[in-house]
DNA sequence: CTAAAACCTGACGCTGACGTCAGGGGCAAG
DNA sequence: CTTGCCCCTGACGTCAGCGTCAGGTTTTAG
C-alpha cells in the first residue's frame, strides 16, 4: 500500500519487534495468545505493531522475570496505560510485591550462603 | 532394633524429615533421587536420616530458590561439608553468584515499576 | 520473474521440581 | 486380629513459557 507514509506513521512487523525487544518471534505471538499484545493485521494477514510494542513487549519480560504469570500481567496492564486502579487490582499489586521482596529476601540470604563459601565476603562492591 | 539408644542416636524417618523441613515426602525422596541426600535403610527398606537432614533440606529449598538446579546443588554440595573448592567449583559459585546477582537487580527494577504505579513512593520501609 | 527471507496457522515437544495415583509392606495400639 | 498410619517402588501428570517442526502464503531483493 503505497500511501505517502507521513514518517510518523511507521508499523513494525512481528520480526522487528521481536528483534528489538530481543525476543523470538513465537514469544511475541505467544503474548498476544495471551490477550497481552494485540496487532493490527494486514490485508494478507501479517501483524502490524505500533513502535511502543518493544517497549511493551520489554515490560513483559521484566514481568515475566519477576515471577509475574501471562494472566496476572494480562490483569494488571491497565494499570499502566490508564493509570487507575481498582480495588481488586490495588490487592494483586500489593501481593506481587510483597512476593517479590520476600523473593529478593531469599536471593540475597542465598547470596550470602555462596558468598561465605566463595571467601568473596568485600562487605558492598 | 533394642540398642539401648544412647539418647544422641535419634534417627529420623522421612515422614519427619519432611514435616521438619517443611517440604513434601515426595520431594525428600526426589532428593535422594537427585543425588543430593543419603539416607540409611531399615532392615525393612525404609529411609533413616540423621537430625542434620532437615538443615540440608532446608538448604537445598534455598539453593531451589535461588534457581540452582539439582545437579549444581549435587555439583558444590562438596564445598559445604568439605570446606574445599576446586577451579571448576570456584568458577561455578561465582557464576551462580553473579547470575542470582542479577536477578536481585532485575527484581528490583520490577519492584520500582510496580511501586511506581502502587504509589507506595515510600523509600525505605 | 525467481529465489530467499519473512510471515502465517496449528500442534506436538521440552524442562524441572515435584503431585498424585496404583498396588503392596510393616508395625504399634486396642 | 484388625485398624490405622507410615513407609515402599514405579510411573504418569502438571504447569508455563516458549522451541520447533510441518506445510503453506507473502514480501522483498536482485
Amino acid at each position: 500500500m503505497t500511501v505517502t507514509e507521513t514518517s510518523a506513521e511507521r508499523v513494525l512487523r512481528i520480526g522487528e519487534v521481536a528483534r528489538g525487544a530481543g525476543v523470538s518471534v513465537r514469544a511475541v505471538r505467544y503474548y498476544e495468545q495471551q490477550g497481552l499484545l494485540t496487532a493490527e493485521r494486514s490485508p494478507s494477514g501479517q501483524r502490524l505493531y505500533r513502535q511502543d510494542a518493544v517497549t511493551l513487549v520489554r515490560f513483559f519480560q521484566q514481568m515475566y522475570a519477576a515471577g509475574l504469570t501471562s494472566q496476572r500481567i494480562a490483569e494488571l496492564l491497565p494499570c499502566w496505560d490508564s493509570g487507575h486502579t481498582d480495588a481488586e487490582q490495588r490487592a494483586m499489586l500489593r501481593a506481587e510485591r510483597d512476593r517479590i521482596q520476600a523473593k529478593v529476601d531469599d536471593l540475597q540470604a542465598a547470596l550470602d550462603r555462596l558468598d561465605e563459601v566463595i571467601g568473596i565476603t568485600d562487605t558492598h562492591p
